[in-house]
DNA sequence: GGAATTTCTATGACGTGTCAACGAGGTGTA
DNA sequence: TACACCTCGTTGACACGTCATAGAAATTCC
């Protein structure tokens, strides 16, 4: 359908890193999922709230540092929260706000799922890039995700 | 949390992919919803259900063209039915099948969407990589995409 | 021909993400 | 102080994708 406007090599170029596009994340998801019983959403929550010393972070900052909605942390982390992953304790700071906590169970989980995560993103991507190829991968990456949205 | 088990370049690359990864395919979709009010599924089904001389396409290739899963693609066919950009006919061929025809309307809204998502694609996307970009990315892609799942 | 098996679509439950709206709480200003 | 305004998290409705399952029809095999 719309062939007519991209030239013969755009036009593959195009649909080869579609197709990368929606291949990947979905064998990440789902060596995650078998691996450890976390969605890929799941993970990010938790590796980023185990970075903090004290495993807490107040809801709108996690929300901001992953780039998610609040409406849609709000959803994530209560689901979390029902599983034991994480739980939500009141801001002494903002009576309005909310501090997101990584509970041990939940940094057990992050424990056990990391090395299976490396093992996955290397056999199914890194592994098979050059090192030129992950230079230029890298720049490009960066300069078109930083396009503003 | 995985730092340790990544080199700095893979994981600053890594991070930067991960970052268009979830970046680009949002821009799109908003581009797409703004202008047309379709989903990248719906432009999807209409394109290359477009792409047959009658329109038509029964089900289970459908879905196997485009990799989806059949119940995926049942669920989503209902739901483009109740808008009336497709409709259904039985397989005069095997009558546990399904056709899927792209409606005069359905074709009218692929039509319009068309051009400005071939805009969308060039602005956020191809017109920020050169030549060698682009060809060293085709090949990158194609190579990641075609391991086995 | 008839039984076992496979193929095909539909469906319901569930987790997920977006959007719009809300109420409660903070902030700024007259 | 009083008021308007903004920020924070939650909620409900909806679209979406996956999985397991069901039921009908085709195919295979004896």
């Amino acid at each position: 359908m719309d062939a007519a406007w991209l030239s013969e090599d755009e036009e593959h170029a195009w649909r080869a890193f579609r197709r990368l596009l929606i291949a990947l994340p979905a064998r990440l998801g789902r060596d995650l999922a078998r691996n450890s019983g976390l969605s890929p959403a799941d993970y990010e929550v938790l590796s980023t709230l185990s970075e903090k010393p004290n495993r807490r972070w107040a809801l709108k900052d996690l929300a901001a540092k992953m780039e998610w909605s609040r409406s849609r942390l709000s959803h994530h982390a209560a689901r979390m929260q029902g599983r034991g992953l994480i739980d939500k304790e009141p801001d002494p700071q903002d009576a309005r706000g909310c501090i997101l906590h990584l509970t041990d169970d939940g940094f057990r989980v992050l424990e056990d799922a990391a090395p299976h995560h490396v093992v996955s993103v290397r056999s199914r991507f890194l592994d098979h890039l050059n090192p030129d190829e992950l230079a230029m991968l890298r720049k490009l990456s960066t300069r078109i995700a930083d396009l503003p949205d």
